[in-house]
DNA sequence: ACAAAAGTGTTTCAACTACACCCATGG
DNA sequence: CCATGGGTGTAGTTGAAACACTTTTGT
């Protein structure tokens, strides 16, 4: 054992879920110092036999109740500044968890209450974040905005079952834009693997919508692209 | 300082360039052990007030004389499964530099040699690597051709000043493909703050080519994807 | 019948590939 | 002059945005 630890390390969540039609993201808030009261993402120091993987799903597991085979999680960076925690060289990985809407999460042990935030109101600032987790949080989030594009991450928001409309209220919210309920379905139906008939239909209102469920594809051909401000006239 | 280290934390450098048209990646061999006579890739412990990107640039200017100025540096992934380095929990930070053909790199401290070695021997696994650096190395390359697509990151393999021919060799060398000559012109300058004339020329065989310095465009639109085989008929 | 949402067909525009062609230099 | 590579013009094709229209349900 000739490696001496030098470094306290560390996984944080960026836990996103779409609740009411806005991207949430579960905070908590710290019932320890440093920065006691103050909302910050979930988080914990990694085990001396655990993956960081392994580390992410455990505490996500501990806030939402939530396993991580039911969730996607996946790396997005590391965070290590000297400074960045007052308690000593705080190494941190952050993850990027995305689950659909879950209800009420389930508080930590360290955490004196969790809650659900609208992302909104923590980007601009109007809940502000324990240490450096405003950046942390920024970064996730142009992560998951981008990965939506060209990959079918978008799907982990949906129920295992779901319609090709919930998908589109996903793209919708994560990016704030409307989208053509009509070229969505056929890009979505037309990527391969993105999404795969399950042969049952749901009625709410209307006509009744197909059941999909995630497809294996890992990445999109052709991409979502958001609509750009093209012409276009109509014929018929 | 209520926070152990738990960790011993490190930084590892995937370095590439392109040199006698081929996608090269640096590579020490090891003088110490473990996998002593091995090859890797060069890295080093974190410093205790060190942030991680000195820390890789640190590495990158003791194994190639090049300072963190002159070439891009960005983090790709974290690595610290348990067992990884037989030295105890060891996690690193794997970082992707690109620099434009250096001539012979400087040796490491702890390295008794190092050298270039073409991407395309390490991939198909005949120089195998020390620790998981062979995995470490796949996701940093993966990253690095995903993102000249929508990124002007290209240039950091050229030097200062370059023409537009340079730059897509760079393009043919990474991703393996021949590009057309006169479509890559018009995509590149096309593309707002890619590239940036300078005003002088270069001349070698031929009509002399403009020469142009990196542009301030952090990504590029619209991106330049490989040409696809399509139809499209000759007139004039 | 009417409203509402799902899903299809078609027009029109934009972007891109492929390639002819012109430009500027060295030998 | 010719060879070589730089750079521009343009036709045919693909793909996507816009939107009329049809389908299938609930009330």
């Amino acid at each position: 054992m000739t490696a001496r630890p030098n470094a306290a390390l560390t996984v944080d969540l960026v836990v996103l879920t779409v609740r009411a039609d806005e991207l949430q993201v579960l905070l908590v808030r710290r019932g320890i110092p440093p920065f006691e009261g103050a909302w910050a993402l979930p988080g914990g120091f990694v085990g001396a036999e655990e993956t960081l993987l392994a580390a992410a799903g455990r505490e996500l597991e501990e806030e939402t109740g939530f396993g991580p085979e039911q969730v996607h999680v996946e790396q997005v960076g590391t965070y290590g500044d000297p400074g960045r925690d007052p308690r000593g060289r705080v190494v941190t990985v952050v993850h990027l968890a995305l689950l659909p809407d879950p209800g009420v999460p389930r508080a930590g042990t360290d955490a004196a209450e969790a809650d659900w935030r609208p992302v909104r109101g923590v980007e601009s600032g109007a809940v502000p974040l324990a240490f450096d987790h405003a950046r942390l949080l920024a970064d996730a989030l142009e992560r998951a905005r981008a990965k939506l594009e060209y990959s079918p991450l978008a799907t982990a928001f949906c129920p295992p079952e779901f319609t090709v409309a919930d998908l589109r209220r996903v793209y919708e919210t994560v990016w704030g834009v409307p989208l053509d309920p009509r070229n969505f379905h056929r890009k979505v139906t037309a990527a391969p693997g993105f999404v795969e008939a399950t042969g049952r239909t749901r009625t709410e209102r209307g006509r009744p919508a197909q059941l999909f469920r995630r497809g294996d594809a890992r990445v999109l051909h052709p991409p979502l692209v958001r609509e750009r401000p093209a012409a276009g006239g109509d014929g018929g």
